[in-house]
DNA sequence: CTCATTCATGACAATTTTGTCATGAATTGG
DNA sequence: CCAATTCATGACAAAATTGTCATGAATGAG
C-alpha cells in the first residue's frame, strides 16, 4: 500500500514510516498541512495518516480540502486524547477512522490496512511469504523450500497469525486471541505445544530455524 | 472475465457463449479472423478463444498478429484432432493453451478461468455467493441470510465445490474426486451423508432451498 | 399399484485433532 | 554456580470430526 503520514513531529514520523515499511509499504512524510495537501493531490495514495494537530492547516481541514475535490482516500486521523470531539469522532461513518494518542503501533498498522482495504476491496492478501515458507490462504497449503508441508487446523491458524506478523513478536496473549479466540489464560501450555508441533514441520528438517522463541514475551517469525 | 469467442459455427459459438455467461463472464462473438482481430484490437478481454480454423484469418494467425502488436492477452486455441499440429502444441511454453475437439465445456471452462488467472493473479476469487448464501474464502466463513453457519471442514469443502459449480448438476464422482480425492468409488453413502448434514445447516431453517438433489446424477445449488 | 432403486437421516463407531500433564532442558538473575 | 523461571516435548486423554451402517421415505418404471 502507498500511505501519505502527515505529521509535524519528526520523531513520531520516522517511528510511523519505519513501522509501515516493515509491514511492507510504501510510505512518504509530509511534515505541515499544506505540504500534506499537495502531496496527496499529486499522488495517488491508498490511505492517509494525518495528524488532527498539524502546522498551516490541521488535520481535519486538510481533509475536508481533500473531499472538496471529490478525492474519496481513506483517511486516518490521529487525534491527542483532548482533541477527540464529536467531529472526529463522525468520521467513522465516513468510511474514515480515528486513533487517539497515545496509540500502540499494531493497532494504527491494523486500522490503517482495513481502511485502505475498504476502498479496493479487491486486494485481499491470499499468498503470505516468510523466506522461503509459503502459505496460500485460498489453497489452505503452506510450503517450506517448495516442499508440501500438512498442517492441522489450528496449526495453520497459528502459523498464519506468525506470518501475519513476520518480524514482529506475537505475544501468547495476542496468539490466544487470534489462533484460540481466548480472551482469558487458560493457565495451560496450549500454546507451547502447538508451537512445538509447528516447528516439527516446518523447522525440523531445516538448517536455517525461523520460528524463534522470546523469552518472556512470545514468538517471532523470521528469516 | 470479459471474453472473446472467434468461432465461424454459430452452434458451437453460441453454446460457449451461453456457458460462460453463466459461468458469469462477459462474452462477445466474431465470426471470422478479420473481425475478431479487430475486435480484440478495439476491446481489452481478458482472454480469448480462438478456432484454429476460421474464414479469412485463421486462429494461430490472428495470434501471431496479436503478438507482434505487444497483446499479451491470454488466448485458448480450439483445434479438431487432425490439427494439434506441434506449432498448436508449443502454445503451452507461451502462456497460453489449446484445446482439442471434442471439448466438454467444463474443461473448456477450465482452461480458460485458467489462463485469463495467470495474467492477472490478483483476480483470484475470495468470495462465493449463490442467492442468501455467501461464502468467505479466505475467513472460511459462511452465511445464509446474513447469518453465520458453522461448518465442518468436510462440510465447507462440498459447499465450496457446489458454489463453484452453481447451476450445474455436480455428479457424486465429481464430488468424490474435488471433496475427498477419491479415484474410486468407496461403495458407501458418505456423499449422502455429509449432503444430509449440510442441508442441516444451510436450508432446514428457511423456506427457499438451495441445495437440489438431481436424481440419478448428483446435486445442484440453485436458487 | 407394486417393486426396485435411489436417497435421507439418526445412531453409532473409527479416526483425527486438540488439549492436558509430567518431565526434563534451557535461560536468566542473583 | 545455583535456584527460579520459562520453555520444549513425549505420552496420554478428551473432544471433535468423519465415515459406516441400518432403516425408512421418495421416486420412477413397468
Amino acid at each position: 500500500m502507498r500511505i501519505l503520514v502527515v505529521e509535524d513531529d519528526d520523531v513520531a514520523a520516522e517511528y510511523v514510516r519505519k513501522g509501515l515499511m516493515e509491514a511492507g509499504h510504501v510510505v512518504d512524510l509530509a511534515p505541515d498541512g499544506d505540504l500534506g495537501l499537495e502531496m496527496a493531490r499529486a499522488a495517488d495514495y491508498d490511505a492517509l495518516i494525518l495528524d488532527r494537530m498539524l502546522p498551516k492547516r490541521d488535520g481535519l481541514e486538510l481533509l475536508g480540502n481533500l473531499r472538496e475535490d471529490g478525492d474519496a482516500t481513506p483517511v486516518l486521523i490521529l487525534s491527542a486524547l483532548g482533541e477527540v470531539d464529536q467531529k472526529v469522532e463522525g468520521l467513522r461513518a465516513g468510511g474514515d477512522d480515528y486513533l487517539a494518542k497515545p496509540y500502540s503501533f499494531t493497532e494504527l498498522l491494523a486500522r490503517v490496512e482495513a481502511i485502505g482495504r475498504r476502498s479496493d476491496p479487491s486486494a485481499a492478501v491470499t499468498k503470505l511469504k516468510v523466506g522461503d515458507l509459503e502459505m496460500d490462504l485460498l489453497a489452505r497449503t503452506v510450503r517450506r523450500a517448495g516442499q508440501k508441508v500438512l498442517l492441522q487446523p489450528r496449526e495453520f491458524r497459528l502459523l498464519e497469525c506468525l506470518m501475519r506478523n513476520a518480524g514482529r513478536v506475537v505475544t501468547r496473549t495476542m496468539l490466544l486471541e487470534k489462533v484460540w479466540d481466548y480472551h482469558f489464560d487458560p493457565q495451560t501450555n496450549v500454546i507451547d505445544v502447538h508451537i512445538s508441533r509447528l516447528r516439527g514441520k516446518i523447522d525440523k528438517e531445516f538448517d536455517e530455524q525461523l520460528l524463534h522463541t522470546v523469552r518472556g514475551a512470545g514468538y517471532r517469525l523470521q528469516v
